[in-house]
RNA sequence: GGGCGAAUAGCUCAGUGGUAGAGCACCUCCCUUACAAGGAGGGGGUCACAGGUUCGAGCCCUGUUUCGCCCA
């Protein structure tokens, strides 16, 4: 006899079995179905939104090796450049250090410590959520196999001319130091203010009035912009203005980025500073001044008064010394947008530097088509638009960092000739002047070996077994949020490289939430720790709440209510094995065929085939649902009662066991994606079974269609229901019988129930007699009908006949308000005419339903009338 | 400024045109030996609002309000 409650405990001896056992290694038979692990960041812990992708992928993964798929699942983590830089750079400011003082290689030998610590804790977490990808596949983005596929790309791309270095304006960070792409910058709306600032023309009288949202960078103009159509300005086209700080000559210049509704129409530019300033300045071939250094603060470009001042001291100093000059007009609050670091939250600044880029277009162009296409599938669909409009309006990709940790860039600049030259091995010397070389000190933004994941970590570019087998893969199992950053440079990556879609379903889930809806943050305090859920209720519960608790692409609550629904799944499931184990069933007895047998055979199979349904569509919630019905309203709460009595009886015992133990090992498997553990644990348990559940078969979905068997099922269901209303409404105690008597129109339907009579009876407490045909319905007593079945519960003498006068007035009362509203439906125009036959037969039984037991109710009303 | 999502029972959420659902919470009864982490029964909803399409709308269309997100 097992435990009265399933012990959570057991989830690691679970996993060991599957381990050991193999089941995590692909089969290499079958149609093969490949998922690339997103990879976690090895910058410390898994978090609830790792356990939510993990889950849904493992989920699907056990889901298709039991539909006899050839299944690999890649597990791997990712270096996580800057935010696992920033970690030890805080680890070690602790010690009083800086990664300077350190040096580059002591630095990085920091990194990698930290890194090993990192990842064995993601890996046993990931163990501990029951994910059971192909281990020995595991991948780091660092590994040298994976580092030479990100050379070969660069590589590669560089001799295509998609990967090109230059002076351009990128953001940068000025306390990360390094450049960022233009997605690792998150705008915010802050109050900030307009200053309109008076610039005069160099020669002669006037001038015109620029606004400006940043003062501090007029130090930096090399001109003022207006719009071309600007009747205002028209004259002042071409005409120099003499800047009140520096006392330059700049021109005015017609362009129509200048938005003549915006402040004063005129906008001041500084095309160091400002990218779209930087346009203009390439459009008119204006000069670029820069004023503002890497570290944030005033180059000595800004000149001596400003120099060094951070750039918030000096827009203070700036604005008063343009007032001091009186070229100060007015200043209005205003709301804009500001950039910041994704990473720090400092704010960025745009600044002229040489990075390395990646021509992003005809990169692009196809990615987008792939999608529109359907040769990648989008889940929800409504996600595609968002991806192709972005791919449509992509710009290039500035991948170089100036960090530590990462790809270093396999470029080497000659020290003599000053040529660079890009190649996978390190050259020994120049090729063009024989020079000593040295490598570009930037590493590649990590966002760049991510892209190519899905076939680096299958060997790319070896043209390897695994690349033939998996790739391209089936899936990609992500959150909403890294589309761009991500999805989308893969797929770029991926068609361009290896000629094919890295994947063919994108399928995206949302953010987990806390249970008030927000995001969960540190500094809010509010994350909810996968672990501590899982050592207190069990992965199984943890992964339930997580999976049925999601639609497709919408966010999560994650709430505690939801966890206890999965744990209880777990021991309603652990119990009923319980029992059926306790019968001691014989797994060779030939199966009891009963209508109630065949009854839940189809249910089992409806089940069954729907879940399929709803995994093809990637609707993980979806079919955790069906599954959780299935397991509890159906087996549990009805055939295991139906089953009881039957077992009492030596004739059936041993045909209602096997079906017990057939639908329990059926039950299993459905449940298993969604709560591995507890699954696997009872299957262990059931003798005679040797291997294991995760590599078994899903539902052989074989029951004999037979509708009369499922109707009579139902119809008995629904009548022990409306049996036991009644014992209520009568205040019967529980635990003693109920008379009823059963008046039924269908002989046939009549001896099927005289030979379930003792079903009845157990399962509604009752003591159940059918009437014979003809027979009047007792006097005093309460009734309830399904069409064609009357139950009555006799009660003369124990009915407040006060109080069932009242509760019969009140029923007759819905009842003729529900008739009305029906008959008018079917009076409504063109309701006949046009809605389809079926459903007009339908309302028409409706009513004649709703009359009949109208007119019984003015029967019972009349009956105790005469009482 | 453009786009997307959400609004359904007290709470958290399902529900792709035909009688509004689940879990939790609430009320009544029950430790009926698989399970009290359970069983039986019950109460509770003008499906945000206003129009429209349709024989019929929670669902489709238009607009509005509130909240959230993405992009510029």
């Amino acid at each position: 006899m097992l435990d009265a409650r399933y012990d959570k405990s057991r989830e690691e001896a679970t996993y060991r079995l599957w381990e050991e056992g193999g089941a995590f290694r692909p089969s290499g038979r079958g149609d093969a179905r490949t998922i690339v692990m997103p990879p976690p960041n090895v910058t410390g812990v898994l978090h609830i939104g790792h356990a939510l992708d993990n889950s849904m992928q493992d989920a699907l993964i056990r889901f298709w090796r039991l539909t006899g798929r050839d299944v690999l699942w890649v597990p791997g983590t990712d270096h996580a450049g800057i935010a696992t830089q920033v970690r030890v750079e805080e680890q070690i400011a602790k010690e009083g250090l800086s990664r300077r003082e350190l040096g580059r290689e002591e630095f990085l030998g920091r990194v990698w410590a930290w890194k090993e610590q990192s990842q064995h804790t993601i890996l046993s977490q990931l163990r501990a959520l029951g994910a059971g990808p192909d281990w020995q596949r595991a991948r780091f983005t660092l590994d040298e196999g994976l580092s030479r596929a990100v050379r070969a790309a660069f590589v590669r791309l560089y001799e295509e001319g998609l990967v090109y270095r230059g002076n351009y304006l990128i953001h940068w960070c000025p306390s990360c130091r390094t450049a960022l792409s233009d997605i690792e910058v998150e705008y915010e709306e802050r109050e900030g203010a307009l200053y309109h600032l008076r610039y005069p023309l160099a020669q002669g009288e006037g001038g015109l009035t620029v606004a400006t949202t940043r003062p501090e960078t007029v130090l930096g103009d090399t001109a003022v912009a207006v719009h071309p159509e600007d009747a205002r300005y028209k004259d002042l086209v071409g005409r120099m203005l003499r800047h009140p700080l520096t006392g330059r000559e700049i021109p005015v210049v017609a362009d129509a980025a200048a938005d003549p509704e915006f402040g004063t129409g005129a906008v001041k530019v500084t095309p160091a500073h400002d990218p779209t300033d930087f346009e203009i300045g390439q459009r008119h071939a204006l000069a670029s001044t820069a004023v503002i250094g890497e570290d944030g603060r005033m180059l000595e470009t800004a000149g001596e008064r400003f120099a060094a001042m951070t750039r918030e001291e000096a827009r203070k100093a700036v604005t008063e010394a343009l007032e001091a000059e009186g070229v100060l007009v007015r200043t209005e609050p205003i709301r804009h947008n500001v950039g910041s670091c994704e990473r720090c939250g400092t704010t960025v600044e745009s600044l002229v530097s040489r990075q390395w880029f990646v021509r992003m277009k005809p990169l692009a162009e196809p990615a987008a088509q792939a999608a529109r296409d359907g040769r990648i599938q989008i889940w929800p669909e409504r996600l595609q638009k968002v991806y192709t409009d972005w791919l449509d309006n992509i710009r290039d990709w500035c991948v170089s960092r100036q960090l530590w940790w990462g790809h270093r860039i396999p470029a080497w600049h000659c020290e003599g000739c000053k040529e660079t030259v890009v190649a996978v091995e390190e050259p020994s010397a120049c090729p063009h002047c024989g020079g000593a070389l040295r490598q570009d000190e930037d590493v590649l933004d990590t966002w760049f070996s991510s892209a190519l994941w899905p076939f680096s970590t299958l060997g790319w570019p070896d043209d390897t077994e695994d690349l033939r087998r998996y790739y391209p893969t089936t899936a990609l199992v992500t959150g909403y949020d890294i589309l761009f950053f991500w999805v989308a440079r893969m797929v770029m990556m991926g068609m361009h490289l290896t000629g094919e879609v890295p994947f063919r379903n994108v399928v995206l889930h949302g953010l987990v939430r806390d249970s008030r809806g927000r995001k969960m943050s540190k500094s809010l305090g509010n994350g909810v720790d996968p672990v501590e859920v899982i050592r207190e209720h069990g992965a199984d519960a943890l992964r339930f709440a997580l999976l049925t608790g999601t639609t497709p692409g919408q966010d999560i609550r994650m709430s505690p209510e939801r966890v206890l629904e999965g744990r209880n799944f777990a021991n309603k499931l652990w119990n009923a094995a319980r029992f059926v184990l306790a019968q001691e069933p014989d797994p060779a007895a030939a199966p009891s065929d009963d209508d109630v047998d065949r009854w839940l055979l189809q249910r089992r199979d409806a089940a069954a085939r729907e879940m399929r349904g709803a995994l093809e569509r990637f609707e993980l919630g979806e079919a955790g649902r069906i599954a959780y019905d299935f397991v509890w309203g159906t087996y549990c709460d009805w055939y295991l009662e139906l089953a009881k009595p039957r077992l009492g009886d030596p004739a059936q015992r041993p045909g209602v066991g096997r079906v017990l133990i057939d639908v329990l090992r059926d039950a299993l498997r459905m449940v298993h994606p969604f709560l591995p553990f507890v699954t696997e644990a009872i299957w262990q348990e059931i003798p005679g079974t040797s291997g294991m559940l995760t590599t078994d078969r899903w539902v052989e979905e074989d029951a004999p269609q037979d509708a009369q068997a499922l109707s009579r099922v139902d119809r008995f269901t629904e009548a022990v229901r409306l049996a036991r209303n009644l014992r209520a409404e009568l205040g019967i105690r529980q635990g003693q019988k109920a008379p009823i008597e059963l008046h039924v129109e269908d002989a046939a339907e009549g001896e099927w129930l005289a030979a379930h009579a003792e079903l009845f009876d157990r399962l509604a407490q009752a003591q159940m007699r059918l009437a014979g045909s003809g027979e009047a319905p007792p006097r005093g007593a309460l009734s309830a009908r399904l069409p064609g079945l009357e139950i009555y519960l006799p009660a003369a003498g124990l009915i407040d006949l006060g109080a069932e006068r009242q509760r019969v007035t009140k029923e007759i009362e819905e009842l003729l308000a529900e008739q009305g509203r029906q008959e008018a439906k079917l009076a409504r125009p063109g309701f006949r005419e046009r809605a389809p036959r079926e459903i007009v037969a339908q309302e028409e039984e409706r009513l004649a339903a709703l009359r009949d037991r109208l007119a019984r109710a003015r029967q019972r009303e009349a009956a105790l009338a005469a009482l």
